[in-house]
DNA sequence: CTTTCGACATGAACCGTTTCACATCTTCGA
DNA sequence: TCGAAGATGTGAAACGGTTCATGTCGAAAG
């Protein structure tokens, strides 16, 4: 050292205290010449936080999650918060592994986007205590901070764009159903069904699990009885199954959208580059993300309980009309 | 407590020491009832490890980053070790700041992607000391660990493959000059070009920033010529550029590929699903996140020097040929 | 009956900070 | 001349673990 006490030292750093202007500069030149750092570790261990928020996501190659997660950054970014990446490749085993790594590390707090749609153990532990944001999810009986968009909205409105084009006979390629989104988006579907005199239960509907290749295979089976009792349009819970979905079409020799109309839903920037663009239902995951991640902050800031501030927010969702879906050939 | 020292009670968390199996049931039981969990704050300020490693790279909504951080995080998982994600937007600004951030949490190691192509201070100092590595950048004078995947031989198979199908005016859209991933490729294209018996410097070359905007804003310069000058194709740097420049193209009443010829580089996902897909290279980031992951939990096991293992390594790449390149209508 | 040894358990030091409470030294007013 | 009040600096106790060096005890060995 230079002379003096590791306390004051301290003091200089954190500007705090009462320290004479001449031992400042003392302590801060011996600071340049030994290129000492202050281990945060350390700092953290005595202030009891991390500094850093954890995100638990399903997969970053979902161009949905990464825009998400990109928001999230965007704000722990400005908030000198770092960010503990989690993929989970939506296995509960996953889940379960890292809320209860994080919890150990005592991160700060939590974003959760599920991939399983449950609760694991871990995580449950963390409903309580810490602080912890759903992201586009949201437990039935639980009171947990979430962040969601208006799925069942979104959902109803291309729905309702699909049905207006005069297609009778459409499938419906949904999400894992016990994804709380799923569920919203299956909803808003069958409100526009029946809104368009459609019998919501008459409707064929096959399960994927968001990814491409589940829409293709979704596709498959949809589109596997006789052209003429074939859907003439294919609703896709989202854009990645419905770029899935496509690309089967065209390899039975479908032409979309002359011979089959096709929407989707999150509208990843992909939407708008296939050929014909992927009409879809815009929810902003970087919007979601940033929204996610200041409520989180703001929890953390003020531990629970009395904050007026909604704890549950929903996000618009807009529609954006491309070219996959028009009125069917033979109306 | 039940009964016993907390230096026991550490024994039996870590199963070292001499436990009887006696005590070691009563202080199981003990940490059950209490819901206990070790602090690895705690645990890491005293072993001076935190157990994590950081990755900075420029934006997460490029699939190709996107895919490399899904690889090193695939490792990292497997290794019980935390991912912090750091985001630059290609600022050095953010660079710096995230590299001394690092340094101060005392992260394990380090991952770089650059995006601005320059050490930044902060980093220059983490070259020495601490783990780092490089992906896919390589700096002159240095010897710092990187893992990278053979750009120039990618390119040059990429070119080739446009030069022989005849087209004689090109045009290409490199990248940022100071990145050395940048450089490579063009090198590859010239290399290319000289083989065709075409002068490298005759080629109007536009630099981009590797973001899809940029790639239009040049195809709009390349293609601002008189029809007959105009280059029958493109070559792009990257996909994203490509797929800029698809826009442009079409947004003027080209055609893509009858009217002029279009590839790309890194085979993002994207790449294979526009109309015409995109002729491009893959350089599998996955791959090279994974490899960069392992080279970088190497040298965090043993502390650099003697080990023998090559501390550069090389990924190969794979021309992979789609739809946008065909010969020129005029041949 | 003493010594030796191994099996268990423990106290205390340490990791690198922050922060409270106190010690020291001026300085100033009464 | 003395006491009080600032102004500065410091020692030591945390934070929550790990781990070394001991200590204690019973049993086997001499």
């Amino acid at each position: 050292m230079a002379g003096v006490a590791v306390s004051t030292v301290s003091y200089v750093i954190n500007r705090s205290g009462q320290v004479s202007e001449e031992t400042r500069l003392r302590v801060n030149s011996a600071i340049n010449a030994l290129r000492y750092e202050p281990n945060l570790l350390a700092r953290n261990l005595k202030a009891g936080r991390a500094g850093s928020i954890g995100l638990i996501a399903p997969d970053l190659r979902n161009p949905y999650f990464a825009a998400v997660a990109s928001g999230v950054q965007d704000i722990a970014q400005s908030r000198d918060m770092l960010l503990v990446l989690c993929t989970t490749q939506s296995a509960q085993h996953w889940e379960n592994y890292y809320s209860q790594v994080l919890r150990a590390r005592r991160l700060d707090g939590l974003l959760f986007l599920s991939g399983s749609g449950m609760l694991t153990p871990s995580l449950m532990e963390l409903v309580q205590s810490d602080s912890l944001v759903l992201v586009d999810e949201r437990l039935p009986g639980l009171d947990v901070p979430s962040v969601v968009s208006t799925n069942r909205r979104g959902a109803r409105a291309v729905a309702d764009h699909v049905l207006s084009q005069g297609h009778q006979r459409v499938g419906i390629i949904s999400g894992p159903p016990n994804l709380w989104t799923a569920g919203q988006r299956m909803a808003g579907y069958r409100e526009a069904l029946a809104a368009a005199r459609i019998d919501p239960d008459a409707v064929p509907v096959v399960a994927g699990d968001y990814q491409q290749e589940s829409g293709y295979a979704a596709a498959r089976i949809l589109l596997s009885g006789a052209p003429a009792a074939r859907p003439t349009a294919l609703i896709c819970a989202n854009d990645l199954m419905a770029i899935g979905a496509m690309v089967y079409c065209r390899e039975i020799g479908l032409d979309v959208p002359r011979d089959i109309s096709l929407c989707g839903f999150d509208d990843i920037p992909l939407a708008s580059l296939v050929q014909p663009g992927l009409t879809s239902v815009d929810q902003c995951g970087e919007t979601l993300g940033r929204s996610a991640c200041r409520l989180l902050l703001r929890l953390i800031a003020q531990p629970s309980a009395e904050d007026q501030d909604p704890i549950e927010t929903d996000h618009p969702t807009k529609l954006v009309i491309r070219g996959s879906v028009v009125p069917p050939v033979a109306a």
